[in-house]
DNA sequence: CGTCTTCTTGACCCTTTTCAAGCGCAGTGG
DNA sequence: CCACTGCGCTTGAAAAGGGTCAAGAAGACG
């Protein structure tokens, strides 16, 4: 199937220019596809990880376990995202990773992937590159989470999630999928259910949004973004249209 | 002056092992020290870095803007740290750096940095480490924000703050230089400037830390460590010796 | 000595959490 | 075919925790 390396290469070249060769090495990594079921995981907290992984389709999500039982969830990853090159160059992972919906990931080996780095540069400062909006994504989660009234805060992950899904040409008109429960959102954004749910349904009752069994549907991107306060910049990818 | 090349080589020490090439590699690196105040900048959002920045003494710190002019604190970083290593592959700013208290930073240009990492792969992997680390201590403050009650987060904080001193070697018997006034804890941990008031006197009335003029001091580790429910894993720094 | 900033504390109010109950739907098994 | 069950969503009412506001204390600095 080549599909893995599409989306991979596709991913990369939003933010790297990437040469022929690189294509190339990319288009020869020996990829190993799995599927998983909604809210399966692949990668545990403590594991020590061998292989870096690379979403095909579906949605991906990190968390933390909390003592308590409780999730954190950390970021989400679309198509073409590698969330966990995070783990390239750790001894032990702090976060655990799963499928949001039903997801296709690929899996390949750190060691092909040092290799392929040597070989070509470029194709290793993309990969880094990529750890690096991974690090700017969170911290906005940070100050989205810390800083802005719960509202602000629900439209904000929206407008990050929709523009997202849009760069990796995943949005249909004005919605995408999403797969996600309230309790995840809540555990998301740091609220308690109910107001997750009272967020959500404030925001379709001005009808700026409509978040429901796994679709989002933007109907008002600028309102949202304004609500959110978000400003694509820190996702540090190449100028997009914008509706 | 040597310092600016010991701390980091100490720094980096602490999760990769460097050979004597790497180290040598790295102190050829010319550095461009710079004394600065307390609360001045150095980096500011939206600027296009051309230099990557290393403490060498005191204290840094990164942050957001928001719109209202609130700040949100994102990172602390101690001498050795690679505070803007996040910049290295990135063409503008998403947050910006200012020192805590009095510090000195050294510069370097990307430039000579790049021709460093060619030379010696290990030491690119090292930096590249030292960005995977950043990204873990943000998912942290993620979860310690968005998951945490009051108490729990100023423990967080102040234990890994604590812990990243004695590992740089900042600590001398229980305590250890955190210049940072009660706004600036509020605009980390987002809470209320009273709250924040609240929560220091509360962990001062049981004798477990005391967080004033500058100075943390640790009374009860363990206790501490409990309260804010802090596994160091995360930090990703070969087992240190705790008290 | 006065002024400014930071810290401290109290009182009040409001947002959000918690708790509880009900609804709708999908899957299961009688 | 239809209870039964479990899960996710919805909603209301009560409770709590933290935010806001205001005022005073304590230093720091000129």
């Amino acid at each position: 199937m080549e599909k893995a390396h599409d989306v991979l290469i596709r991913n990369l070249g939003e933010h790297t220019k990437l040469a022929a060769e690189d294509v190339a090495e990319i288009r020869a990594l020996t990829f190993t596809q799995r599927d998983f079921a909604p809210n399966e995981d692949f990668i545990r907290q403590g594991d020590e990880p061998e292989h870096s992984a690379l979403v095909v389709s579906g949605m991906v999500a990190r968390y933390h376990l909390l003592g308590s039982g409780r999730r954190q969830y950390l970021a989400f990853h679309l198509s073409g995202d590698l969330p966990d090159s995070q783990g390239l160059f750790i001894d032990q992972m702090d976060h655990a990773l799963c499928a949001l919906g039903p997801a296709t990931v690929a899996f390949i080996p750190h060691r092909e992937l040092f290799i392929a780095f040597r070989r070509r540069p470029t194709f290793g400062q993309a990969v880094w590159r990529e750890t690096l909006r991974d690090a700017a994504i969170f911290r906005e989660a940070i100050t989205n989470n810390s800083a802005r009234p719960m509202q602000a805060r629900m439209a904000h992950l929206c407008c990050e999630l929709f523009y997202r899904a849009r760069v990796a040409q995943l949005v249909r008109g004005n919605r995408c999928r999403v797969p996600i429960s309230l309790t995840q959102l809540g555990e998301t954004l740091g609220m308690a259910i109910a107001t997750v749910n009272r967020t959500l349904a404030e925001l379709r009752r001005t009808g700026t949004m409509d978040l429901r069994e796994g679709e989002l549907i933007v109907l008002k991107w600028r309102e949202l973004q304004r609500l959110g306060d978000f400003n694509p910049a820190y996702l540090h990818l190449k100028p997009q249209l914008v509706r």
